[in-house]
DNA sequence: CTAGACTTCAAACGATTGTTTGAAACGCGG
DNA sequence: CCGCGTTTCAAACAATCGTTTGAAGTCTAG
């Protein structure tokens, strides 16, 4: 493990491939591409990685470890403290991916990636994503359903799929809102975020 | 197939690439699937269409022209009658999607390729999209705003945004729901259409 | 029945895809 | 300094990509 300016060159490759699997989906954006951006040679994508499937998961591995880790520490922090609320354990869901995205360059990309693995409806990284992080989004149903015990499971259901999916177009800034001139990026991105949880608690409880 | 003699060649690859644009996204699925699945000659697609961007084109053209006037169709007619409410207004937005999905094959897709166009952000087809049917959005927008004139501007197109992005996840079925047995399609999309109305109401005027 | 336009076909075009190769360059403990 | 494991490199692999070609087939108007 070398350090050659400031960056190795798997995470050259991992931060060009974010954005250019962001930009171009997964399909859209070729290995030379990848390689052209991140300034480092063909081969070292499967040197590093050993196939671009393998380079497609480790771009979401870097982020969702940590992500989902501070999902789950802020959710058990506002439920020791018996804080939750409807608010809460969506602000809890959201403000660790709001922070990811005002990280330095690259976490901004990150969630439209997230969003583009939805669309891919049939592929394996459903099936990856599911199996290593769906007890994130387990653990939050089960707080949710606490929090709407009047909500018999279907119901319930439901309306948490549809929340899931307000999210995670949002969070991915499909949307036609731009950023207003004179507003930082965290301005911007924050505004969101309180949009979000207002609407989507409304939603939840309607 | 029957479908073989009764359709041409023109539809039967607008078919199945719609179809496969929807489970590999543009740039996933080939000219040579395409072909292959539709059951004709390669060099048709550049024949009848010119070329792989405007046989995209072609698939969006040939549901959204129908779709967008039967959305601004039922807009008006509840407007004529005094009927405008949040609730009837997302229905005349979602109704029309849902008898698509309900068509005969192809319609449910369709959806699908419609929620992949939201995904490629910076590609020629959001362009496309909105000089073409953006007028239908910005009618229902208009809907809207008359009918919570108690919210800004900013305020209002924040949460249309975060609508608009519940409503084309739902529909497309990225979701984690699943039919239930014994329910047929129609049933289930029934009830996503019910609950997306519910929630986006509420969402809308929280 | 024939002429001419329309459509389909197999084959090939050059470009690009993910992946592999073997040698060169590098970093570091001895 | 040497030797050795790690990493980078240019080059090439077969496969597939979108597109084009010219001939063969199909259809209809006259």
């Amino acid at each position: 493990m070398q350090q050659s300016a400031q960056f190795s060159t798997r995470q050259k490759i991992l931060g060009a491939a974010e954005a250019l699997f962001a930009e171009r989906g997964f399909a859209g954006a070729s290995l030379r591409q990848v390689t052209a951006a991140a300034k480092v040679n063909l081969a070292a994508v499967n040197y590093h990685f050993g196939s671009k499937d393998n380079l497609i998961e480790e771009v979401f591995r870097r982020r969702l470890d940590e992500l989902s880790r501070r999902r789950l520490e802020q959710l058990a922090k506002l439920e020791a403290a018996g804080d939750a609320s409807l608010e809460t354990v969506l602000d809890a869901f959201i403000t660790p991916a709001l922070e990811l995205s005002l990280d330095r360059k690259g976490g901004s990309v990150f969630m439209r990636v997230l969003a583009r693995a939805f669309a891919e409806h049939n592929s394996n990284l459903r099936t990856f994503l599911s199996d290593n992080y769906g007890y994130v989004l387990k653990d939050f149903a089960a707080a949710f359903a606490r929090l709407l015990p009047q909500l018999d499971k279907q119901e319930l259901y439901w309306r948490l799929d549809i929340a899931v999916g307000a999210l995670t177009y949002a969070m991915a800034d499909f949307g036609m809102i731009q950023r207003r001139s004179g507003e930082s990026e965290r301005e911007h991105r924050e505004q969101m975020a309180k949009h979000l949880i207002h609407f989507t608690a409304a939603g939840l409880r309607a």
